[in-house]
DNA sequence: GTATACACGTGAAGC
DNA sequence: TGCTTCACGTGTATA
């Protein structure tokens, strides 16, 4: 049995509708059996015609309440079973476990995604800044994937380094690949916890500067075969 | 504000505790403030003791299961944040949208992990079986590793391919390495959806009877160098 | 008997 | 307004 004992069903009662009033203690029986039949007697009763009261626009109002709560509970339950046919676990494992393992298992999977992550890093012949947001790692920090091509120089790493730890970006993952003069860096990079997605934007104006300064610098426009290709992970 | 309407709250009122039965139509106002203060008033002033009535446990275990429910509602809701956070959403994002993008989102994870599987396939000089449930697959269904390691024959794949057609199993990816005249096959497997764990033994017995077949054909131990490794995807 | 988990109907808040 | 989402307290079943 279910409450069924609105604030509503107790107004309608305490002000009765016409003589139909239910008396003190009555517990509300008809309206009780309401909730099933979805049909009012003491209204019926009373002559009232099926033009809207109040009070039927009221009951109206919650009996569809009531049933757009029971979709909504429903579709929930249904995104929740298709997780534990996803998951080593029965049908009879509770919700809370169920989240708990979904939570572990998202992580795992995102980490081994991360280890597997191949990144292309030849060096190309133009002038090149990406900075992407991906993702979020397995402990929720935003992940962003950055990659720069420009003219090689002994100080470029030193000058990305710096830039990543003044912006407290973690590197998960780097590759480097120098070809012909050139150089190109992918970076897998980690935000902190409270960076939201502007950080976007810092990295991309520090990394802009950073190839200014790589371009002011003369340089013929040298060729040679590759360099070096070096993974950091 | 919260109901509190519970029957036993309306026992209590209806049958009243000495003489402080509430009169009818009071919406019993007193057992309102008992929520909040947790101290029961009409008790307590008709000079019940604090030792523990039948309306007075009945309440404390109204109390306790409210509480814990509180708590369910809690560790549930705590889950769904960590998942808000392993996911591209806001935190406004409701709870059956979140679940739905999960479902998603766990799908394309394991298929990718799937994808970049390394199967190890070097065949080992003893025969060998292994089947093992490893997950579930994006579909839901249930997913094998089966390695089976023996002297190799002309007609070993063509067997096995049948094995796995009666047992209405799919292959999603297959290692296969021959190397002194021995094989191995590594196999990922995906059973129907209605399967259960139990599969796993009738797989197990059909490559035992496949490997006794390869036995009893009296063959030399032949050694030879690496002959071949395919991988098929 | 106590503890735990779930579905339900409901009031409140946001849009 | 009406529609949707959420937290809540409750009845009930299971262990």
């Amino acid at each position: 049995m279910q409450p069924e004992n609105s604030e509503l069903y107790r107004f309608l009662a305490q002000n009765g509708i016409g003589s139909y009033g239910f008396p003190a203690n009555s517990e509300f029986p008809v309206v009780q059996s309401f909730s099933s039949s979805s049909t009012y007697y003491p209204l019926e009763m009373s002559g009232v015609t099926t033009e809207t009261t109040p009070q039927d626009r009221a009951l109206a109002a919650l009996k569809n309440h009531k049933e757009a709560e029971k979709r909504r509970r429903e579709r929930i339950n249904s995104h929740l079973n298709k997780l534990r046919s996803l998951l080593p676990c029965n049908s009879k494992t509770d919700k809370a476990s169920l989240l708990a393992k979904v939570v572990q298992r998202v992580k795992e999977l995102k980490q081994q995604a991360l280890e597997i992550t191949e990144l292309e890093t030849l060096p190309s012949e133009t002038d090149e800044i990406t900075v992407l947001s991906c993702d979020y790692s397995c402990d929720g920090r935003l992940i962003f994937k950055a990659s720069l091509c420009c003219e090689d120089r002994s100080d470029l790493l030193t000058e990305l380094i710096e830039i990543l730890k003044s912006l407290h970006l973690k590197t998960l993952k780097a590759e480097m690949a120098t070809l012909g003069g050139r150089i190109r860096n992918v970076l897998i990079v980690a935000a902190d916890k409270d960076h939201s997605i502007e950080s976007v934007h810092f990295l991309q104006n520090a990394l802009k500067s950073l190839l200014e300064r790589s371009n002011s610098s003369d340089r013929s426009k040298r060729r040679r075969v590759l360099d070096h290709k070096i993974i950091v992970q």
